[in-house]
DNA sequence: GATGAATGAGTGTTCATTCAT
DNA sequence: GATGAATGAACACTCATTCAT
């Protein structure tokens, strides 16, 4: 019953999304969905109204996801630990796996018009940064962590999950990997981050 | 030293670097680059032929300005340094306040034209990735530094200090800060780079 | 008499005359008069093999339905006389409040592609004028009326007729008057124009 | 110094305006009006943004032209008198001859959208209206008209001056009047009026 | 050298229309 | 018979580009 027609209208959403958030093509026309999808272009307006209202929905739709599954992660438990520290970065290097350009697309939108609200990001509430202060604190009293702000500890982790797949490109073209060592190399990236955190890894 | 033209030449340049590596205005048509310049739409047309001549002379510049910097920073010592490497990381923080979205149109043209070849990039160079190679390998002999493979080592040196420029709105927003503590942030990277890396700081 | 099918084929073309002739809207989509009738917008397909054949069907049968009742009032007497000028100009009222826009489509048709042969219309024919003219030749025997050419009378009872009709909104904005003050208005209009033609009125 | 681009401009509007008021092409396109033009369908976007920017400057203009002309005839004089009477026919039949559609495009426009909003017509003037009533009265008393009431008289003029150009197609269908019959007919118009409007004529 | 005017090519969008069920 | 899905054709519109001055 789910019928036919729902899958073009999914197959549409799918299109986009891969051709935006996996590929980062900025550019792309609804005559490139079209051809990607192996649909007439005339297809895309009669499910979603304007292309605005489709790359909106696939948008917000990709960062719904987003945004759920981190609060999933994040609000698993009470207080921060290494297993949900663990939990986090596998989550971030999974996404950025599935939608490297997703963070592209967001701040593009964001260089274009400033004002854009977007659904609040998770870290930005205060009891979680006292969670992860309070995590450092007990690490650091350990010494199995050195000293460092809260702030940079989530940007250094947002940094070493999401810049490697945004800039997948780049990062093959400067070191020279092929693919294969690029898949290994990404696969090393979980340990790696890791080891950079704790001192006794 | 040229005539007066040429000022207009320079100035369409500086513009459209301007719009493109500092606002990260993808986006960006020869209208908004004039109406930003003050000229002619014409006048882009009359010294570069078509915007991708213009685009492709800037992008050139921005990368070869990047490249040349890098090289002149790089291959200043023989042999690897914590003082060399603190030069490429205010380098790389450096470019990144400069330049920060120039990663990002690098990526969009690959991922638009992956065909594309970029000036080859300094550590796809055997000598220099020997050079880190042997550093990272005293440093660790010496207790300062956990062993890291020198890729992992040049991608997390990348991430740390080109993400937070690139993703400034999202981080931002992400994190709730103002532009005053972002400014603070943003001056404390280099610091907290160094005490990442090694041990003994 | 026929099956259901029919009284959906009515339906939509009930709608459509209404849309188009009632309420004068001569952009009118399919999708507006599907809206209109209830109906699917493939249904007008279904019955009418396309807009155009709808559009024709139902304008051809209003001007068939104009043209008979026009000649049912002409023809039901041998001679001109006051009665059938009544009968004549209440007609004319008549169809221009039931059917106000259709002189408007004519027109535009006509407009559009100037070859469009219509149903020849009444007082083209040489004894109905005849017969106008010995009316009104009699009538200025009689000094009830001055005198006037038979083509000027028509196109004046015409106009007095379809034009307030036509240009209600216009009427009504130029004049200033309410609803009810326009049905009050249109209500006069029979003895007003009567008084213009005949002298002793 | 009105230089060239300037005549395109109004080549433009000047060929809109025919189009759509002299022509009555109601469904006319942009490529339409370029055809005619003789121009590119670029240019009509390069001087007027959009089509509706087109239509509504060029409608407005005739508009505003017919209201001026309308108030200087009609503000000429401090009471209404024959001879301004005949020129408000003369200026009615005028602006009829020239631009024949206007009222369809108004009449359509306000189908459409009935809350638009036109500039105030003229004769929904409190002081004019009292002015036409006594002219009437006058000429009631003296025996040289027949009593009616000035919302009749003035739609009457405004049927006998404009239909007939209107319906011209239908006209000279209806009555089988080659061109040159219809224009002896057009311009025997204004003594016709006159002479059903005033007894003693 | 500089600029307003003009245009071709392409994009989003709407529409009547067709098709499969 | 009836309808949701799909499409070709046409439209308004934008943009980089060219031309004439």
């Amino acid at each position: 019953m789910d019928s036919l027609s729902t899958d073009v209208e999914r197959l549409i959403k799918d299109t986009a999304k891969k051709i935006f958030f996996e590929e980062g093509k900025l550019h792309a026309t609804t005559q490139d969905i079209a051809d990607a999808a192996g649909i007439n272009r005339a297809s895309i307006h009669y499910y979603y109204r304007s292309r605005k209202v489709l790359f909106d929905k696939v948008f917000e739709e990709a960062m719904d996801e987003f945004h759920t599954k981190l609060m999933s992660v994040v609000d698993k438990e009470e207080r921060m630990s290494r297993k949900l520290l663990e939990s986090l970065i596998d989550f971030l290097l999974q996404k950025s796996m599935e939608h490297p350009f997703l963070e592209m697309f967001l701040v593009a939108e964001l260089n274009e018009n400033p004002e854009t609200k977007l659904g609040m990001l998770p870290t930005d509430r205060p009891d979680k940064k006292k969670m992860l202060e309070e995590f450092i604190k007990e690490e650091v009293a350990a010494g199995t962590m050195k000293p460092i702000e809260a702030d940079h500890f989530i940007v250094n982790l947002m940094s070493l999950c999401s810049f490697p797949f945004l800039a997948k490109s780049i990062v093959k073209n400067a070191i020279g990997m092929s693919e294969e060592q690029y898949v290994k190399f990404v696969a090393e990236r979980k340990e790696m981050i890791l080891k950079l955190i704790f001192l006794d890894l």
